[in-house]
DNA sequence: GTGTTTGCAAAGTGTTTGCAATTTA
DNA sequence: TAAATTGCAAACACTTTGCAAACAC
């Protein structure tokens, strides 16, 4: 899946049918260009190209969606409001605390030594590092 | 500050009035166990001593307080709500994304090689990791 | 056709706020 | 008695949901 894969094909490989809502979502977020967006943002984006309406509930559920596909991962800050990162590749973050703005910091940046004893019977999910800034 | 001191002494050090509601709030928290707990919890957890009554926005308030005192560190989580650790000294987190229960775990256990190059005039707040298990 | 997805509006969750009454120093 | 704190209810921000209509296969 490289930048250039149409987005329809996207969608397939994930056995997600390209209904126009995600369509029009998939163009946003999968343009080449790694972002963490809220779904109020995309929302915004989305209805600012002009082309067509999509329900602010339809991109939390195309969000969500695309999460659950393996997508997107999801963020959640301080602030309330989730964030989704179209990096799905191991790394971590940077937060800005003034600015409410995310960034990604390469993995190989950044070591973690020592994993902790999981409780019983308990698989790790992911990792998450955030480094907060102000 | 050790364990038994008076949450009253506790709260004056930080410039804090001990109004009925903090002292409260505070026997709870500062019992000298660590606890992660969520506004809803803290407030049921009064009420079911059944001394006195504190409103919920009171409790709200009162975590901010002591958070913005720095009594309590707040970790926020996906599933939408605060927790408040009353261990405020450097240390990380595991999260049972099934029970949604957080755990402590010593910052001496795990090391964090590598610091990011922070933004032009921006301070370290501080460091989040988290490690999510299910 | 059949099951999936959408859009709307309504409900839900967790949190904050305005303001009068109360309490603390 | 002056300033800080509380409680209530209402407002708030973000997200999910129920259900009929529209759509993809």
């Amino acid at each position: 899946m490289t930048a250039d894969t149409p987005i329809r094909d996207i969608l397939s490989a994930h056995g997600l049918r390209p209904t126009r809502q995600r369509l029009l979502a998939g163009e946003i977020l999968f343009d080449g260009c790694n972002k963490h967006i809220t779904a109020e943002v995309l929302h915004r984006e989305i209805m600012a190209r002009g082309k067509d309406s999509v329900s602010l509930a339809t991109v939390y559920n195309t969000l969500a969606t695309f999460t659950g596909a393996g997508l997107l991962r999801s963020v959640t800050l301080d602030s309330g409001s989730v964030y989704y990162d179209t990096n799905t590749t191991d790394h971590h973050h940077i937060y800005d605390l003034n600015t409410r703005e995310l960034s990604d910091l390469d993995a190989s940046d950044i070591q973690i030594k020592g994993m902790p004893v999981l409780p019983d019977g308990k698989t790790l999910d992911r990792v998450d590092l955030i480094f907060r800034v102000k």
